[in-house]
DNA sequence: ACATTTTGTTTACGGTTGTAAACTAAGAAT
DNA sequence: ATTCTTAGTTTACAACCGTAAACAAAATGT
């Protein structure tokens, strides 16, 4: 019972790859990632099956090879995963959490002052204090 | 052949109120789980049982009922997760992905002012731009 | 047309996770 | 001491994941 589908870090892999190009082949995704890790080429073929099973990726089976495209938007699924593990986090520490991303992270000028941005917006109404519910009944 | 232990979703709940207490009893871990969530008593012994297996854990068994201590910190736990999160990531993305965190979740005032600090330290040396390595055979 | 190579499909297998019952041993109550 | 209760241990089972071989179908080369 199962009502979100995630990606696993294999999967991650894969999609990376046919979101940069937009769509690609198996091979082409067989290339690279044979170049990138140690996987045999059907290891991959099998993370291809499982996305489709999933619903991130589609086959245009029209013709031969397929050309597979994805069925999700990066920045979606980005937002999913990442938002997914901090719902796992202790809501005092994420602030610290994001510290340490951003200390740990390569962050481009733009995307700094994007990040700025958003916090000095967050700045308004943020508290003085967050609280830990970490024992609380409360959902998250 | 694992390198290095990760802690599921549900393993989370059990160290959040582990690390809140600083210690605890099965059955106060068992009780505070039984409101947050639908699980049975037996799950919980479950996870407890293998966050022991994992080194997360260990059990004080000098006495009964034993008390439970964790083996990790908990902003170390933080730390590898989400960077483990964020290594499946497209490097071009984590700047977008970390301002849609900061935006999602809710951060003190003081935490605020600390990654506007870190932010201002990673802007005298940050990249203009970003370079996308999803097809390099380089690791990362 | 037939052999070879490429690409897609099916099957496999051990480990992890969510989920929990069953069993056992140690304390507590009578 | 005997029974009840609580807490810890063992076993279970399906889905998911990493990893891949085997098999089948289509395309390509000769």
């Amino acid at each position: 019972m199962k009502e979100i589908e995630t990606m696993s870090k294999a999967e991650w892999q894969v999609m990376r790859i046919i979101w940069t190009l937009g769509q690609a082949t198996s091979k082409e995704v067989i290339d690279i990632l044979e170049r990138k890790t140690d996987w045999k080429s059907a290891t991959i073929k099998t993370l291809i099956v499982r996305l489709q099973k999933k619903n991130f990726l589609k086959a245009e089976e029209t013709k031969r090879p397929y050309v597979y495209k994805p069925l999700i938007d990066e920045d979606l699924a980005i937002h999913q995963s990442v938002n997914n593990l901090f719902d796992n986090l202790c809501c005092m520490r994420k602030g610290q959490a994001i510290k340490d991303l951003v200390q740990n992270s390569e962050i481009s000028q733009s995307d700094i002052s994007d990040i700025v941005g958003a916090l000095n917006a967050k700045a308004q109404t943020a508290p003085e204090e967050v609280e830990c519910n970490c024992l609380e009944a409360n959902l998250s």
